[in-house]
DNA sequence: TTTGCGTACTTAATCGTTTTCGTAAGGTTA
DNA sequence: TAACCTTACGAAAACGATTAAGTACGCAAA
């Protein structure tokens, strides 16, 4: 590991002086800092992030807080693990690098994620996909570390937010304007920002519409679980009066539903219609592909990433936004004209 | 931020006999050890990683190499996203972090991965989802980090490998024992150590079941690539002598496969037979569910960061293994019986 | 009594940087 | 010529920890 006193040595100049040079100060001759860069490179310097870091109290790297329930973490959630694709293509672009913050450590017992964020002296910190009522999750949020959630919006922090309210209004008016009257939700967990969200916003739509919604048809279901999506959907088609559309919580779900439709021997959109929600991969390519909203991940990433930088680089003057990404309705074919025709 | 230097004022004690009493050394009286711990919890102490990785030369980091082109890293696919996942878990469990590698630094320009490495002093990487031929990938894992690579092994450094040989292997051979004599094989890109291992395996396999295998059922297809994958499966339902069972690359590409066949009006697994290769988590709930190999990612992850930690902190002790996972068939109903009934 | 030894501490160096404060040399200005 | 800037560099402290080496003390063995 060839360091800045190694350089020194061979240049015959102190390493104050090559430090300076090495970080363009101007209180050094242009001779000089050629001189001290060339050699610097020739000996294959690169500088320790440690030591840097423990000096300037900048790390150059941000923390990355997603549930890190056993056995699945964010990590195997394709809408999260998109947005930190991006997310993590954006920052390394501006020099920083990514370290997940956990809740474990070996040498201290148990750390809080607001004291792992400081035991690596992270300069910032993503968090998503997690419990945002956890005590040690508003603590971190609240903390003097710059933070961007997603999905979720503390006051007075950064956040980015995809358009629920807007997705599932896109959505079932054009469900509506397909003609049909009996449409059902399958939600996913409440007491989430964005279930909560997305029912009222699917209730004040229908209000809207003065569409009348029964009350069997609003069914509290779970996020990405095929088999119980499966089940919901079941219990919808045994009613007398079953709906014509069902809306599921997300893409994964609607594959369940759909599960359960062919399984009765009935067609979609033919005999019953439905819709996702994300844009999820397959849901694009499904047949009959299916009607959904896809929600920018790849935007909601990068805003994210590049407000927090900013958040950490001017302090003062970045001003603290909550973003709202836009979903897009993907007609596909789950929906069929009902009615007019 | 409390150091150990307030503790020792709080104490009385100096800072060295804080860090022994920290760390349970030997050489510090019960009593001023406990009260030291007391204290530190009290003042809400916790170390300082940058301070403390400078001096021991050891971070407690594990780096993570995944490609990462733009727009797409491993993390948006799901096989190395589950993997990275349960190895995050392990790693965790044992005091580690996980940083991303990669190969930009703003402040000094690029630097190789195993710059990058060592900038960030981890004590370990973790490689996978990359193009193994890239030098820079090469002079990472022969360099003196330790180092295990996921589906890839480099001679005298710790690798995972999925049993590609055993897997495709049974799928054959399932096959064949449900009377299907012409399958065809859409294999994902060649030069790929996982691609070559399956393809030699099939046409292996063929010969020991003494099974013909046409020239045009052998399909270079690509991993994922759902569209492509129906163009493929297109052209072999086009042959005059078409087979009776199509094997994908994986499950993505199946059901680029499924969408064509429904196309045409044939149905699965009455018309025709089709098996994928994965086993992600639609396939296993798909309707007619997926003949496929499920590869035992959260078994990879973990044998992954168990052996790279046993390196990592017993170097000599540790032998250098390539671990072989196997994976295992699941059934399913995508490949009927034929001939026999 | 002397020697030796274990115990419980402290001192001080060190890891690789950054940065403040000097300072010497040379040039300007009055 | 005296006073004052600039410019280019170096010395040294500091960041927060770890650790080798030293010291002082009490006590047991010879």
């Amino acid at each position: 590991m060839v360091s800045m006193k190694d350089i020194s040595a061979a240049c015959g100049v102190s390493v104050a002086t090559v430090s300076k040079a090495l970080n363009d100060h101007k209180d050094v001759g242009e001779e000089t800092k050629l001189k001290i860069k060339k050699i610097a490179k020739e000996m294959g310097y690169f500088p320790n992030s440690s030591a840097r870091a423990l000096k300037t109290n900048k790390s150059y790297n941000i923390g990355v807080l997603f549930v890190d329930e056993i056995p699945k973490s964010g990590l195997t959630h394709d809408y999260f693990a998109s947005i930190l694709d991006s997310f993590k293509v954006a920052v390394e672009a501006k020099g920083y690098d990514l370290t997940f913050i956990n809740s474990n450590n070996l040498r201290k017992g148990r750390l809080s994620y607001l004291e792992h964020s400081k035991f690596r002296g992270v300069d910032g910190v993503l968090i998503a996909c997690v419990d945002f009522h956890d005590p040690e999750v508003v603590e971190l949020a609240q903390s003097d570390i710059p933070v961007v959630t997603i999905d979720y919006a503390f006051k007075d922090r950064l956040a980015v937010l995809s358009d629920n309210t807007k997705g599932i209004r896109d959505l079932l008016t054009y469900i509506y304007s397909k003609g049909h009257r009996k449409i059902a939700y399958i939600h996913g967990q409440r007491k989430s920002r964005v279930t909560e969200e997305r029912i009222q916003s699917f209730l004040d739509t229908a209000k809207e519409l003065a569409l009348e919604v029964q009350e069997e048809f609003i069914v509290a279901g779970k996020y990405r679980d095929i088999p119980n999506a499966s089940k919901n959907a079941g219990e919808l088609l045994n009613l007398k009066d079953r709906p014509t559309c069902i809306l599921f919580s997300d893409d994964y779900s609607a594959i369940g539903g759909m599960n359960e439709i062919k399984a009765r021997g009935l067609s979609i959109p033919e005999d019953i219609s439905i819709a996702g929600y994300d844009g999820s991969d397959i849901a694009l390519q499904m047949e009959p592909q299916l009607t959904t909203i896809i929600q920018d991940t790849r935007m909601i990433g990068r805003i994210a990433a590049d407000n927090l930088i900013n958040m950490i680089e001017k302090p003062g003057k970045t001003e603290v936004e909550h973003v709202m990404i836009e979903g897009i309705l993907i007609e596909g074919n789950s929906v069929r004209q009902i009615g007019t025709n």
